[in-house]
RNA sequence: GGCCCGGUAGUUUAGUUGGUUAGAAUGCCGCCCUGUCACGGCGGAGGUCGUGGGUUCGAGUCCCAUCCGGGUCGCCA
């Protein structure tokens, strides 16, 4: 085995062109691949720059040779040698380094590799539990060296545009006061306070807006953040935010800010122009139009209501629907009156898994309706469908009755799934848009009380602080969602700077004064100091990274992530401990794991 | 917690009604090769069919349980 010794690196293996024709290089990475001519020997050398071809051949003397000849994949070599143009005809116009070719003079071998268990190159088939074990070697692939630069780059975008408009970078504890509301939180035990847990943060949420009490103006933080909950595609039970603070602001001037930066970032790490302002929709819209707070609207086909022309019919599943104060909604799918039964089999199905109990179709076809509902309307009905729907010959309707959160929801999926299906969706579109008004509250039914949809410390719309006592349902927020196709990549809201409506607030979500005080007295001790109007708002970084790098997990812009069951194939995390730990801790009931 | 999909050489996989020695590609090893770039040619090694149990003369295949991975509903203020 060689060392570095004497040797200085002078160029990354990516950056090679013509301009270093004629030049002698030293350059350090890994083999990416041999081709062994016999007396002549190809590798691909690769650094995270990128690769170039290094020619071994035969006359550079046997022992330099023989060395070449045993390297092997994922080797770990340093070559010194010099610049040449390719010939035309052995140029590789695949390869950005493909005009030239370095000609070894020196080999160093730095350090062998066992064969790695997968390729080392992007577009691999291998089963994700072998990447997560073998991450370091996933994580030296060419596409997901490019997911973390981008996101550093992102993240390095975001603290340039924030520290520019004057943002202070402020940490705030890991470990921290377990919270009610909300998520379920990761506990950490506290050996010197026997009995006693901290928890990890969900979110500096309460912490910024103490920063704010205390004058600080303008705050944020690119922090990790911690949920106990299962796990999707989207979520990990630890992320990454970009947490965002202002005092003396009004929404219009937190949105148009963050409109700003969101469109610097893609602009910097994507050369994608955005247009600003966002479009803007109430959240009453959203779930009226596509039956999400987080509409995709990179396609159209909106919900449409059908309830009123459908009324009145002899269908009794509608009838019953609309009695009880339900509605009927459609979507259109242009162009789809083809559809195979067996589609449509499928689709009942699909809608079941979000509620509704069935799915009703009309097909307009050449021949004329389709449909096993049809029979029970009347000329007038059909004719008053089709008139709301704007159903022409060729279309699909699918039709679902029931509560107006179930259509939403289930019709809203399908919508989502028809766009996916009928291929509407335009991979390359970027679609931003802005939820606004959100309500504040929704009714849990298990709990039988009122929850904060945002979170308790967002402000109410002042001309709805009314309703807070007599109708909280009605009351709405001024709470704001950044939507990118379809994924909530932000959020945030004005909050409460007012200790009086703050308390309102928190008796509303039924928690009583002595709860409030013990949970939250600090804030609202802090909040009768002099509180400043103000209000942030929250990215998820890996979301958004995620969709810049056009990927479908956010597993893939994270360099260590965790399996759906929250565990890290790699470390194998979490793990039993020893008693002696557990006892230092005071935990004397250690639940025996399964083996 | 529910539903769905998957687990067969290092890797990606084929495997029919349950029937001879589980087949292929790629990788790996050896030999040959001076213009390849998914180099090529010849030869070779490599399999607890996720695990445990059951049915059967016989199980990769059928049944039960279980583990692991993924998607999703619930959950995620």
């Amino acid at each position: 085995m060689d060392t570095l010794t004497g040797l200085k690196r002078s160029h990354a293996c990516g950056e090679l062109g013509k301009a270093q024709v004629g030049q002698t290089v030293t350059l350090c990475g890994w083999v990416s691949r041999r081709r062994d001519h016999g007396g002549l020997i190809f590798v691909d050398l690769r650094d995270r720059s990128g690769m170039v071809q290094v020619v071994f051949n035969s006359e550079m003397g046997e022992e330099q040779f023989t060395k070449a000849e045993s390297l092997r994949n994922e080797f770990v070599i340093a070559v010194v040698g010099n610049v040449t143009a390719r010939s035309a005809e052995t140029v590789n116009a695949n390869m950005a380094t493909g005009e030239i070719e370095v000609e070894v003079t020196e080999l160093r071998i730095l350090n062998k590799a066992k064969t790695p268990p997968f390729y080392i190159q992007d577009n691999i088939d291998v089963d994700e539990t072998l990447r997560l074990k073998y991450r370091y070697l996933d994580l030296r692939r060419p596409e997901m060296q490019r997911n973390l630069m981008l996101r550093h780059q992102v993240a390095k975008g975001m603290r340039d545009f924030l520290d520019r408009n004057g943002f202070l970078e402020i940490e705030t504890p890991m470990l921290t006061k377990s919270t009610p509301e909300g998520a379920r939180d990761y506990l950490v035990p506290s050996r010197v306070n026997p009995g006693c847990f901290y928890a990890l943060p969900q979110s500096p949420q309460i912490f910024k807006q103490i920063l704010m009490v205390a004058g600080y103006e303008k705050y944020f933080q690119i922090v990790r953040c911690f949920r106990d909950e299962d796990l999707r595609a989207d979520r990990q039970p630890e992320f990454t935010q970009l947490d965002i603070e202002m005092s003396f602001v009004d929404d219009e001037y937190i949105l148009s800010m963050m409109e700003e930066m969101v469109a610097e970032l893609f602009k910097n790490a994507l050369n994608e122009d955005i247009k600003t302002p966002f479009l803007r929709m109430t959240w009453d819209e959203a779930m009226d139009k596509y039956g999400s707070d987080k509409p995709d609207l990179r396609f159209d086909m909106p919900h449409i209501n059908i309830s009123d022309a459908v009324r009145g019919s002899n269908f009794k599943v509608f009838e019953t629907v609309l009695q009880a104060g339900g509605v009927v909604k459609a979507i259109n799918v242009k162009g789809y009156s083809n559809i195979p039964r067996r589609e449509l089999d499928g689709l009942v199905e699909f809608v079941n898994i979000y509620g509704a109990k069935g799915l009703a179709w009309i097909c307009y076809t050449e021949d004329g309706i389709k449909s096993p509902i049809a029979k029970f309307f009347s000329e007038e009905i059909l004719a008053n469908i089709k008139e709301t729907t704007q159903a022409e010959t060729g279309d699909l309707l699918l039709i679902i009755a029931d509560k107006a959160p179930v259509v939403a929801q289930a019709l809203g999926a399908l919508r989502l799934e028809m766009g996916k299906r009928r291929n509407l969706i335009d991979e390359n579109k970027l679609s931003f848009l802005w939820v606004v008004d959100f309500p504040m509250f929704e009714y849990d039914e298990d709990d039988k009380r009122w929850v904060a949809m945002h979170h308790p410390f967002t402000a109410p719309r002042e001309e709805d602080i009314e309703l807070l006592d007599t109708d909280p349902g009605k009351v709405k927020a001024k709470a704001y969602d950044m939507v990118l196709n379809g994924t909530e990549i932000g959020g945030g809201s004005l909050r409460i700077y007012n200790r009086d409506l703050q308390e309102k607030v928190f008796k509303t979500i039924g928690l009583t004064s002595e709860e409030a005080h013990e949970k939250f007295g600090f804030m609202l001790n802090a909040f009768e100091y002099g509180t400043p109007p103000h209000g942030g708002l929250a990215f998820g970084l890996d979301r958004l990274i995620m969709i810049m790098a056009k990927r479908s997990s956010i597993r893939d812009v994270i360099a260590f992530p965790k399996t759906q069951s929250a565990t890290c194939i790699m470390t194998q995390a979490p793990s039993e401990v020893a008693p002696k730990q557990l006892r230092e801790l005071s935990i004397k009931t250690a639940v025996i794991a399964k083996k």
